[in-house]
RNA sequence: GGGGACGUAGAACAGUCUGGAGUGUUCGCUGGCCUGUCAAGCCGGAGGUCGCGGGUUCAAAUCCCGUCGUUCCCGCCA
C-alpha cells in the first residue's frame, strides 16, 4: 500500500498515530533549522514538518514533486494554527520522506490566483488540472453526470447507446466527416445529435431511453462552443411536452442539489417564444435583471421624426429599453451605435434624461411635448437615465435591444440561478426568403391545419431550456405520423424523392406503429460551465480545443501520410498541399 | 467569411500613444543565511529572436504593411 490516509482524512485520525501519505509538494519553506512542505492530493493539502539535518531530502523538494510521506500526525504548536485550511490545526512530523518521481521546473504555478494564458495552460493542461479550480471542475462534472443519471435511472430510464458513426444530412449544422476505408470515397458523419436514433428507440418500443452522449458539430467556436460536446439526450413514448419539462426539471433540480448543494423548491418559469422576444429580445432571456424592451410604437404613432415614421408605416415597430445611468458620451453612443449596427438595425436612437427631466438627443427637437413626456412614463425615465430606442421591423428592434441589454444591463450577482422554460416557438422561420424550420423538421406542429394553411404563423411543440441567458439545450413533441412528416417536408420545400432518398429509412420506421413521443437534450457542459461560475465552456472540458480547433497539447488536427490518404482514396487539393509542404 | 482586442524573460505584467542602449516590477529558477512557516523572510545571481517577415528612419518593442497565434463578437450553430 502506497498510502494510508489522504490529506484531509487526517483531520479524523488520532493525534500520535503514524500515517503515510502520497501526493504533491504544493509550497516548500525551509527555515534552516526547521522545515516544512505542503502536500497537496486530490482531497485538499496537509503540511509536513522535519528537521533538515535528519531528514535532507527535504532540502531537495521543489513545487510538484510527487513525494510520500511516513509520519505522525500532531497538534501545531499554539499560535501557529492555520484557520485558512481545513488540516490547519494538524501536520504530520516526518519520520521518512521519499520523492516517487522529481518535477521539471514549471511552466506556471499550480495556483488558482495565478492567471495564466489559457494557450500554455492548454499545452500543459494536466498541470492545469491540478489546480483546485480545474480539479473542481472536473468534480462537478462528474457529480452532475451521476446525479443525472441517479435520476433518470429512478424513473426507469434505459441508457441506450446510439452510433457515433452514422449517415450524414446536409440540413442543420456541418457534419464532421469520416471517410471509409471499406468504401472510398464515401463518408460517415459523427451525429449532431441522436435525434432519429432516439426516435428510432421509441419505434423500438423502449418508451423511457437517456444517453449522455457526445455530439459534433462542425462550426465555428465561441466561449460556449466546441467541436464537440455532451448531452444529455432523452426521450420519451406517450409522452406530451409537460411530461418532458417535468422529467428536465427534476433533472436539473438533481444536477443543481448536487454540484450547487441547493435546493430548487419552486417550478421554472414558462414563458412564450413571443412574450420572450417582446420583453427580453432574445429567445433565452437572462431574466435575472429587468431592463425590460419598451413598445413605443403608438406614443410615436405621428412623430415628426422620420425614421420613426418610417419604420411604423413599413409595418416595423419602435421599442426603447432604459438602461437606467451610464456614463454618457458621444464616443460611447458612437459605439453602441456601431455595435447596434452589427447586429444588423439601421441605427439607434439615444436619449438622456437631464437633472430637470428634459431629454438630451439628436432627436429631441423631432419630438413634441407629449411624445416626450409619453416615453418618459413608459419607460419609467429618472433623471441620469439613458434610453435607448430602436425603430425597425420588430425582429431586428427587440434582437438589437436585447444584445444591448445584456451588455449594459448585466447582473452581477453568480449566485443566482435563474431557469426559463421557452415554449411556443414558430415552427418555421423563414430564411433569405427559403422556409425553414426553427428547431428541427421532426417537431411536431401545434396545429396540422395552421401548419398547412399559415405556416409562418404556426406554432410547435418545441420548447427550450435557458438558464441565466445561455440556452441550454431544447427539445419537442416529435411527429409520429409519416403523412404529417411528409407534409413539413412539402412545406421546407423538399420534394418527396429527396425526402425519400434522405430519410426514406425513417419514413418507413414511422410507418409501424409510432407511439406518439416527445423528447428533449441539454448540454451538460454548459450546465456545469454556469453552475461553476465560468465564462467558457473550456473550464468544464478536460482537453478543450483553441477556437482553431486546435488542440494545443497534441497539435492535433495534424497531416496524415499519403498512405492514409491513399487507403481511403482521399487526395488533398493543391492549396492544402501547399500549407503542408510550409509546416 | 467579417470586425475588435491581445502577443515583451519559464509565468503575469509595465514600457508602445509621443521612436533614442533590452529599461523595470511581481512570481518562478539559482547560490547563500535562517528553528514555526504556511503566497515564509533576508542577501546575492542567472535568465530576452520584444510572435514572425518586410518597410520607414541616423535610430524601431514603440510608426507602417503583411503574416502567424490566442481570444471576444457578427455571420454560422436544424
Amino acid at each position: 500500500m502506497i498510502r494510508t490516509h489522504r490529506a484531509t482524512e487526517l483531520n479524523n485520525v488520532a493525534l500520535g498515530e503514524a500515517v503515510t501519505v502520497a501526493g504533491w509538494v504544493q509550497r516548500q519553506r525551509d527555515h534552516g533549522g526547521v522545515a516544512f512542505f505542503d502536500l497537496r492530493d486530490s482531497s485538499g493539502v496537509i503540511q509536513v514538518v522535519a528537521d533538515p539535518d535528519e531528514f535532507p531530502v527535504i532540502t531537495e523538494l521543489k513545487m510538484e514533486y510527487c513525494v510520500r510521506v511516513n509520519g505522525v500526525i500532531r497538534e501545531r504548536p499554539e499560535g501557529t494554527v492555520n484557520a485558512d485550511r481545513d488540516t490547519g490545526s494538524i501536520e504530520i512530523g516526518a519520520t521518512e520522506i521519499e520523492i516517487l518521481s522529481p518535477a521539471d521546473v514549471l511552466p506556471f504555478l499550480i495556483e488558482d490566483r495565478v492567471d495564466v494564458d489559457e494557450k500554455v495552460r492548454l499545452q500543459h493542461r494536466y498541470l492545469d488540472l491540478r489546480r483546485p479550480r480545474m480539479a473542481a471542475n472536473l468534480k462537478a462534472r462528474s457529480m452532475a453526470t451521476s446525479a443525472i443519471r441517479r435520476t433518470l435511472d429512478e424513473l426507469g430510464f434505459l441508457e441506450v447507446e446510439t452510433p457515433t458513426l452514422i449517415n450524414s444530412t446536409p440540413e442543420g449544422a456541418r457534419d464532421m466527416l469520416v471517410p471509409s476505408r471499406l468504401r472510398q470515397g464515401e463518408f460517415y458523419a459523427l451525429p449532431q445529435s441522436p435525434q432519429l436514433f432516439k426516435q428510432l428507440l421509441m419505434i423500438g418500443g423502449v418508451e423511457r431511453y437517456y444517453q449522455i452522449a457526445r455530439c459534433y458539430r462542425d462550426e465555428d467556436f465561441r466561449s460556449d462552443r466546441q467541436l464537440e460536446f455532451t448531452q444529455l439526450d432523452l426521450e420519451g413514448s406517450f409522452w406530451g411536452r409537460d411530461e418532458v419539462l417535468d422529467t428536465i426539471e427534476g433533472v436539473l433540480k438533481a444536477v443543481v442539489r448536487a454540484v450547487r448543494g441547493i435546493e430548487i423548491t419552486e417550478a421554472f418559469p414558462r414563458i412564450t417564444w413571443q412574450e420572450a422576444m417582446d420583453r427580453f429580445g432574445s429567445d433565452k432571456p437572462d431574466t435575472r435583471f429587468g431592463t425590460e424592451i419598451v413598445d413605443l410604437s403608438e406614443l410615436v404613432a405621428q412623430s415628426e421624426f422620420g425614421v420613426f415614421q418610417k419604420a411604423i408605416s413599413a409595418g416595423g415597430t419602435v421599442r426603447g429599453i432604459n438602461v437606467g445611468a451610464q456614463e454618457w458620451s458621444r464616443s460611447r453612443a458612437d459605439n453602441l451605435t456601431d455595435r447596434a449596427k452589427t447586429l444588423g438595425a439601421g441605427g439607434l436612437v439615444w436619449m438622456v434624461v437631464e437633472p430637470e427631466g428634459t431629454l438630451r438627443s439628436p432627436v429631441a427637437k423631432f419630438l413634441s411635448e407629449p411624445e416626450a413626456e409619453g416615453i418618459k412614463e413608459a419607460m419609467a425615465a429618472k433623471p441620469g437615465d439613458v434610453l435607448l430606442i430602436s425603430a425597425d421591423q420588430w425582429k431586428t428592434a427587440v434582437t438589437v435591444l436585447g444584445a444591448l441589454r445584456l451588455e449594459l444591463g448585466r447582473p452581477v450577482d453568480h449566485e443566482e440561478l435563474a431557469f426559463l422554460w421557452v415554449v411556443d416557438f414558430p415552427l418555421f422561420e423563414e430564411e433569405d426568403g427559403k422556409i425553414t424550420f426553427s428547431h428541427h423538421p421532426f417537431t411536431s406542429p401545434v396545429s396540422i391545419d395552421q401548419m398547412r394553411d399559415e405556416p409562418e404563423k404556426a406554432l410547435s411543440m418545441a420548447y427550450d431550456a435557458v438558464l441565466n441567458g445561455v440556452e441550454l439545450g431544447s427539445g419537442s413533441v416529435r411527429i409520429h405520423d409519416p403523412e404529417t412528416q411528409s407534409q413539413v417536408f412539402d412545406i421546407l420545400g423538399i420534394d418527396r424523392e429527396t425526402a425519400q432518398r434522405r430519410f426514406g429509412w425513417f419514413l418507413q420506421a414511422l410507418r409501424y406503429g409510432t407511439p406518439p413521443h416527445a423528447g428533449f437534450a441539454f448540454g451538460v457542459d454548459r450546465v456545469v460551465m454556469i453552475l461553476q461560475n465560468e465564462q467558457s465552456i473550456r473550464e468544464v472540458i478536460p482537453f478543450p480545443k483553441t477556437q482553431t480547433g486546435v488542440d494545443p497539447m497534441t497539435g492535433a488536427p495534424t497531416w496524415v501520410d499519403d498512405q492514409q490518404l491513399s487507403d481511403l482514396g482521399i487526395a488533398i487539393t493543391p492549396e492544402a498541399e501547399q500549407r503542408r509542404e510550409d509546416t
